[in-house]
DNA sequence: GTATTATTTGCGCATTCTCTCAAATAAGTG
DNA sequence: CACTTATTTGAGAGAATGCGCAAATAATAC
């Protein structure tokens, strides 16, 4: 309740008066705001940001959206300035964020951005 | 040279054939993907990225993004699951990554997504 | 089969992050 | 002025993260 009294207080002193009503009203206003937000858009909205948010794996990323193709491990780990393994535990998680995807060519792996990857990036560029 | 030298083998078994040439091109290529990304716009976007990565930072940016106008901090404490003091710590490391305002208000501050915020949740939201 | 090579996986450590508490600041009230 | 209230700040504990090493896996070659 010690929330909903300062929410009061705030909305006596933005509309000038204090009836309960308005303060009913936009403590219904905000709940729907919250109520839109479901856990797992959240989580997985997370996930594809924070896996994204790390100067290895958004190089990576950039790196896989500027070649506009596949690129293969062996081409990708001379690139960045982690180890062979880094490369790999980093490429794993951009797959399970859904931000790369990951071929098989042999011996040999290849990786892609998918559109989501795209799109951000894309979104990033256009605010400079 | 010991990726080159993977690399090398790569190009051998990708295009049938071993030619130096092929790869001094293919290097250089992949160079020039390097070459476009610059320290200042990878450290910017990391920051957004990962700004925004965070359960509780994507919470209060999404709740802004709905509200589509300004809330004042007595009605976003309420919506989320963390202390004032966890409130305030996320609101100000947004306002360092761009991603809301701050307007003062008396003794209220009130906070506002930027077009950059909306624009990635959008494109989270267009790819669902 | 063994050997070599490409990549991944598990583990551990060092670093970074997130959040809370308590204190500080800033604004408004009497 | 002192007092209350809204929000921020700094510090520190605990949790989470990133990355390298070494071992494991998988593919190819011999």
């Amino acid at each position: 309740m010690a929330d909903t009294d300062r929410l009061q207080r705030y909305l006596e002193d933005e509309l000038g008066e204090c009836r309960n009503e308005t303060l009913q009203k936009r403590l219904a206003e905000l709940d729907e705001l919250e109520s839109v937000l479901d856990e797992e858009t959240v989580s997985h909205d997370v996930e594809t940001l924070s896996a994204l948010g790390n100067e290895t794996r958004y190089r990576l990323v950039r790196l896989l959206v500027e070649a506009d193709e596949e690129l293969c491990v062996c081409e990708i780990t001379p690139l960045v300035d982690v180890s062979d393994s880094g490369v790999s535990h980093a490429l794993s998680r951009l797959v399970d964020a859904g931000l790369v995807t990951k071929q098989k060519d042999g011996r040999w792996r290849k990786y892609t951005a998918t559109p989501i990857a795209i799109a951000l990036i894309t979104v990033l560029d256009g605010s400079r």
